[in-house]
RNA sequence: AGGGGCAUAGUUCAAAGGUAGAACAGUGGUCUCCAAAACCAUCGAUGUGGGUUCGAUUCCUACUGCCCCUG
């Protein structure tokens, strides 16, 4: 069959905080595997307790991939992402060794493991900035409007106070004529050219959310304060990607004394809960998903990773 | 203990003798170049017992709980 042709991968994800990380260096100490960081944060030097980076330590020898990468300053979105990974994932191959994706940005996943095309179109930040201003100068619904003119079916699916996909929504059509709608309708008959496996790692909702609150102590605890600070002298300022991270613009909202720190811990908390709930989201619409959930394997690791080998003997990504 | 005040959603606050609103939290969802972003939807409440009234969550009353003052 063709199955023999396609490249392994395999992708480790789940909500923030569940414990990816770890139990990624576990397999890949397993499986003869390198890891690569699917987390827009992470990819950031100078980023480290906020981003809860992995240290050189807990890494144990396994080779890790896209940390630490850019300068604060620096834009980081998919596009960049998908280049990154790929080159990242050629260099594995030639090693004769798995790629392993894990991180909890769903949306970038996607990207790698459908190849999706996101190049025949350049952003245009000009052409952003003026729908932007645009927008807030004249309200939502003119951009809606002007969408429903060159592109009705993404008028269907785009919601017309998010402004952000109305803006790509234009945009792209702007540079290539085409609706977004139609190319994305397109983007989403693709199959994956990896034989993958696709775990997602799940755990009880109030004890993810109890550690959620525990992580934000302990990054607060280490010094989360003092590292923004720095990357505030640094000249990084919040209309930046990185500055946009959990944990970070709340920090920075409290040293330009705009909130108390009190708020701005509570703000991190609840944002961070948001965001791992958005993520579970995300994965349940995924398709061909393998849940994990911890409870299962009465938190045990071995056995979690004992199941996962399992699964990747089946699917014929390793041998033994 | 005496005097006063307050009891409305998980929380903070509205309103009203005739369908009790909001924000935040919670829950579900969208997502194909800002995705740790942006956006949408939705669940949910008048402390307990009497009385007045056609009708009380609202007025009266007792109880319970909380807060303040005095001692």
């Amino acid at each position: 069959m063709k199955q023999e042709a396609k490249r392994p991968l395999v992708i480790l994800t789940g909500p923030t905080a569940v414990g990816k990380s770890a139990l990624a260096v576990s397999l890949a100490k397993e499986i003869g595997g390198e890891i690569i960081s699917a987390d827009s944060m992470q990819v950031y030097r100078h980023m480290d307790i906020g981003s809860a980076k992995i240290t050189a330590e807990e890494m144990a020898g396994v080779s890790h991939h896209l940390i630490d990468m850019l300068d604060p300053t620096e834009e980081f979105n998919v596009v960049v992402f998908q280049r990154m990974a790929t080159e990242a994932m050629k260099q594995i191959y030639d090693r004769g060794h798995i790629p392993i994706l894990a991180g909890g940005t769903g949306f970038y996943i996607q990207a790698v493991l459908y190849d999706i095309d996101f190049t025949e179109n350049d952003e245009d930040t000009a052409l952003r900035a003026a729908l932007e201003a645009e927008a807030a100068r004249n309200g939502p619904a003119v951009l809606y409007e002007r969408l429903r003119t060159i592109d009705p079916a993404s008028c269907e699916i785009i919601h017309a106070n998010n402004i952000k996909r109305v803006i790509r929504a234009i945009e792209f059509y702007e540079k290539t004529g085409k609706p977004i709608s139609e190319h994305n309708r397109e983007q989403k008959e693709r199959v994956s050219f990896y034989n993958s496996a696709y775990f997602v790692l799940q755990d009880d909702r109030d004890r993810l959310y109890q550690k959620i609150e525990e992580r934000v102590e302990l990054m607060l605890s280490q010094g989360l304060v003092e590292e923004v600070r720095v990357l505030r002298e640094m000249g990084c300022t919040r209309d930046m990607v990185s500055m946009q991270g959990l944990g970070y613009k709340e920090i920075l909202a409290y040293l330009e004394g705009e909130i108390t720190m009190e708020e701005a811990v509570y703000r991190i908390k609840r944002d961070t809960r948001h965001f791992a709930k958005r993520q579970m989201t995300w994965f349940r619409r995924e398709k061909e998903v393998l849940w994990i959930d911890k409870r299962d394997f009465d938190y045990n690791s071995q056995l979690i990773l004992e199941y996962m080998q399992e699964i990747l003997r089946k699917k014929g990504i390793i041998l033994h």
